[in-house]
DNA sequence: GATTAGCACTCTATCCTATCGAGTGCCAAC
DNA sequence: GTTGGCACTCGATAGGATAGAGTGCTAATC
């Protein structure tokens, strides 16, 4: 059954009101409220339809209704309206996400750092997924007998490097050679599609003895597939102890117990990634009880995905209470991705 | 005035029974639970002049007593006994502090988890001080015009890096004429030592345009100044949300807003290191409002010193509520340390 | 002088009860 | 379909009584 427009009018104003004031809300408050040309009695009615509907619903018998995760739904796919941010907010954002630093990464957990200020809420960004970005560079550098410096650059501007144990008998011209040919070899190639056996075979021919050899390429290999590993920068964390939302301790602990393993957010947001359908959508939400991380029933979910090139890209968001104000943050969050796709520019 | 061994042992028997039950203790529970051989009226007696001397309170008139910071600073100082861990607890710790880590900074990371987890409480650790330690190498490496990775060695066997801006124009040979110049002249200085005066003229003699070269030797100083820079790691803060001491979401919110801000952390960690005066005390440790940090007059914070090599040295300790098992939190971070001494030779 | 028994007093925590008020559902009338 | 009216529900709040743990003080005792 489709809702009629009063009833969306109605939803749509429990929802505000209840975002705002934090309390359940009435038949007649919502008629003191806003301008319903209807007694508090019609509403009650629609209340009780939007109730059967599974859109709202109520804390105990005698309360106000509440929306439901299904309410905030409808709320965020059908009723609400985008309203670009204003241009002091605006500003506000621009001025703190830096331009001048030199590595994507510390753009992004700026961008991250910004967006928590800006919502009052935890903010998220994934590292870009780089398994489509190719090397342009890779350099092997001998630090001291049985350890070396793995610097891989990526198409996309990023630098990676690990530090990996190598047999202790090879000499600086033995690694440069070697090192040499993976770079030649591999170069070009996007890191999906780089297996041990790739590197191997790229490093053949260097005239060095096998099981030597074969280590060092396993350690390359192990860089390699290092460099494409997802971080999760998360920001935050202590705000939401300030929300009346997670007022109760427990829940608040189990909210930030959760948070607190970053990898398994990590997870949670590639899952999400990788579900996503359509695609057309620039936003992914999870409300509620959509959310299947433990602790996060109260709250909202929403990333954008930034592009750092065609092909790689990353995900920035927040983590509030699903009592918010969708359209102001989502706003916020667009605009933040905007803007890093934008000074992401300078670094492709 | 000092203490008579019964009010010594009335202190300790408070400290304790106030840690392990969360309430104020009175004279006749003393007695109950420990082998006092004197009547609760000599104990009240006793405990009224620990009282007087700023040792106990009471939170209201009528209720038992619990330990002041200088009761818990005495308890400190000069009643407990520091046991060591059993044999279960040490392989538990041993266990997770995985030594197959190939950088310094992984078995930090590692060793601050495992604390945390130890604990139950707030861990955190500051990265190797590497003001003392010298460089071994120090490369620059062109990746694409216009930009640079400045890597270095650091004795110590820390590498660090940095990506950097280089004029347009410069050209591969350019770049590693100036990276030989500057590791050949400031090789096997500490970097403390290392000004940008230093790398001006580590670098002269080089043919390559002076603006341009400028340039890139400011950068490279930059990058060397960047690798001394501190790093804190803090692990665990929703676990004190579980804890009754901050059951109160006010001081939970003001605890984690402080810590969220690491920075200000690391700064009075180092400050805390500095003021060290005797230096023989292998642990710090304050106590209640000795910290100047917001937010943390209920808790305590105890670090030791671990040592990479015999210049450079770091934290790693605990934030905890001050009512904690100050012997067992501290004999936790002793053996954490101590690993962390012996794990660390492999790196050096 | 130190220790002890006894006692009056204090203050919190807890439970119970009464009351208030916002909100609901439903019915009959418009 | 809309509205006014009304009985009912239930959480929140406040007041009052009570129990219990603990204290300080005094006078007697070792």
């Amino acid at each position: 059954m489709p809702l009629d427009n009063r009833k969306k009018e109605v939803l749509h104003a429990i929802v505000d009101d209840y975002v705002s004031t934090n309390e359940p809300v009435g038949s007649k408050s919502l008629i003191e409220r806003h301008n319903f040309q209807v007694s508090s009695a019609t509403l009650r009615n629609d209340m009780a339809e939007l109730e059967h509907m599974g859109l709202i619903e109520k804390p105990h018998t005698s309360a106000g209704r509440i929306p439901s995760d299904k309410g905030y739904r409808e709320y965020v796919n059908s009723l609400m309206t985008i309203e670009e941010l204003s241009p002091k907010e605006q500003l506000e954002i621009e001025k703190r996400i830096d331009s001048s630093v030199n590595e994507v990464t510390d753009l992004i957990k700026n961008a991250t750092h910004t967006l928590s200020e800006a919502t009052g809420f935890v903010s998220l960004a994934m590292s870009p997924r780089l398994k489509k970005s190719f090397l342009k560079q890779l350099k092997i550098l001998m630090i001291e007998p049985g350890k070396a410096l793995v610097v891989m650059v990526l198409s996309a501007g990023v630098v990676k490097d690990k530090v990996v144990r190598i047999p202790n008998f090879l000499s600086d011209a033995q690694i440069m050679k070697i090192s040499g040919a993976i770079e030649k070899n591999l170069m070009g190639k996007p890191l999906d599609e780089i297996t041990l056996v790739t590197v191997e075979s790229a490093g053949k021919g260097t005239a060095v003895p096998e099981p030597l050899l074969k280590q060092v390429l396993y350690e390359a290999y192990a860089a390699i597939k290092q460099a494409d590993e997802l971080n999760i920068y998360l920001e935050g964390e202590h705000r939401m102890l300030g929300l009346p939302d997670f007022s109760s301790m427990g829940r608040a602990r189990d909210l930030l117990g959760t948070l607190s393993d970053s990898g398994m957010v990590a997870g949670y947001v590639n899952e999400m990634e990788n579900s996503k359908q359509g695609a057309d959508d620039s936003f992914m939400i999870r409300i509620g009880q959509e959310i299947t991380l433990e602790g996060l029933d109260d709250c909202s979910f929403i990333t954008a995905t930034y592009n750092l090139t065609d092909s790689v890209s990353g995900n920035i968001g927040v983590i509030g209470p699903k009592r918010m104000l969708y359209s102001k943050v989502i706003s916020q969050i667009d605009f933040v991705k905007k803007k890093l796709d934008k000074e992401m520019r300078n670094f492709i």
